[in-house]
RNA sequence: GCCAGGAUAGCCAAGGUGGUCACGGCGCGCGACUGAAAAUCGUGAGAUCUCAGUUCGACUCUGAGUCCUGGCA
């Protein structure tokens, strides 16, 4: 069995410098599960620590362009290629980031995952009402809208989801899914706080970081070079909020306490969705 | 000091010829989430400035007080 090892958890944990270390103990090569560091030109506000790395390679780092979507699917596919070719090479994979759909895609499979996205029908459904929505899949699918929970039968991205499944599970049957081979030995280490308040310290330590190291200015580059807010790569806490400020929308003070606040929200959500993954080991920080 | 306006949850804020559980938004708590996930969504707990009066009943009307905002001095 070879091993390989996953670092997830809160995000301002300091995986990446854990995963630094086990790279350099160990002999391992990184790979990048954190679904905003897949993008170009992202750096400072998404804390890509390029020092830290300097000594250990890692993948799936700056290989998309914001303006496409990157899906759990495309990481997939990518770490494995990655996995197998680190593997080959008798290191270690680490796998190192807080986008746990990515690792639950990677480990557990998706069973519909070979039914793709259809940008004209996403599009067109885009503008439709919540009702209009839920009225469509039921015509296309009662069966499927009755699997739905009360939070997603109210969600827009997954009722248009399911209505792509619905329209397009006739031509293309879904195989068996692809995922991690067993022949690893996986241990995955979770990160988190040991309270809200160290938490909440963390993430204000690390935003005012970011602004000295030049978030506004990152922003403002973006924008000039044709970039918005509704490319999938700036639907990132920290980027909306300060484009917001760029827009008018928002107080310079504001802009930065939202900032402070939506990452304080999502580090709770990434807690909430990690724990019943009851894989994970946990460790404490702060 | 005078005139005017205002005081509703941690913050912003609607309301009504006086009558069951006072509209929302943000934040907060809990949760969902199988090709958008740093996304998207569900759900819960929180409030009528103080005192007195009118009334069967006042957050809503009257009076006094306190505080805030703007104008005049």
């Amino acid at each position: 069995m070879k091993d390989i090892i996953i670092i997830t958890g809160q995000t301002a944990t300091g995986k990446t410098k854990l995963a630094r270390d086990y790279a350099l103990s160990r002999d391992g090569e990184l790979i990048n599960c954190d679904s905003r560091q897949i993008y170009k030109h992202l750096t400072i506000i998404c804390g890509k620590d390029l020092n830290l790395l300097q000594d250990v390679r890692i993948w799936l780092y700056d290989i998309s362009d914001p303006k496409k979507y990157f899906s759990s699917y495309d990481f997939k596919k990518h770490a494995l290629f990655a996995i197998e070719d680190i593997a080959s090479r008798n290191k270690i994979p680490i796998i190192v980031g807080g986008t746990y759909l990515y690792l639950k895609h990677l480990f557990y499979g998706i069973e519909t995952e070979t039914i793709k996205p259809d940008w004209k029908l996403r599009k067109k459904f885009e503008q439709y009402s919540i009702v209009e929505l839920q009225k469509m899949l039921k015509k296309l699918s009662v069966q499927l809208f009755k699997q739905l929970n009360q939070s997603d039968r109210k969600n827009p991205q997954r009722l248009i989801r399911k209505i792509e499944l619905a329209t397009h599970s006739k031509a293309q049957k879904p195989k068996k899914p692809s995922q991690l081979p067993k022949v690893f030995n996986v241990k995955i280490i979770g990160l988190r706080f040991k309270n809200k308040e160290s938490l909440r310290n963390a993430v204000e330590k690390r935003v005012a970081e970011r602004i000295k190291n030049g978030a506004f200015e990152e922003v403002a580059k973006l924008l000039e070079a044709g970039y918005t807010k509704r490319d999938p790569g700036l639907k990132t806490i920290g980027y909306q909020q300060l484009i917001a400020y760029f827009d008018g929308k928002l107080t310079k003070d504001e802009a930065i306490d939202q900032w402070i606040t939506k990452e304080i929200q999502y580090a709770k959500r990434q807690y909430t969705f990690m724990k019943k993954d009851l894989n994970i080991k946990w460790r404490e920080v702060g």
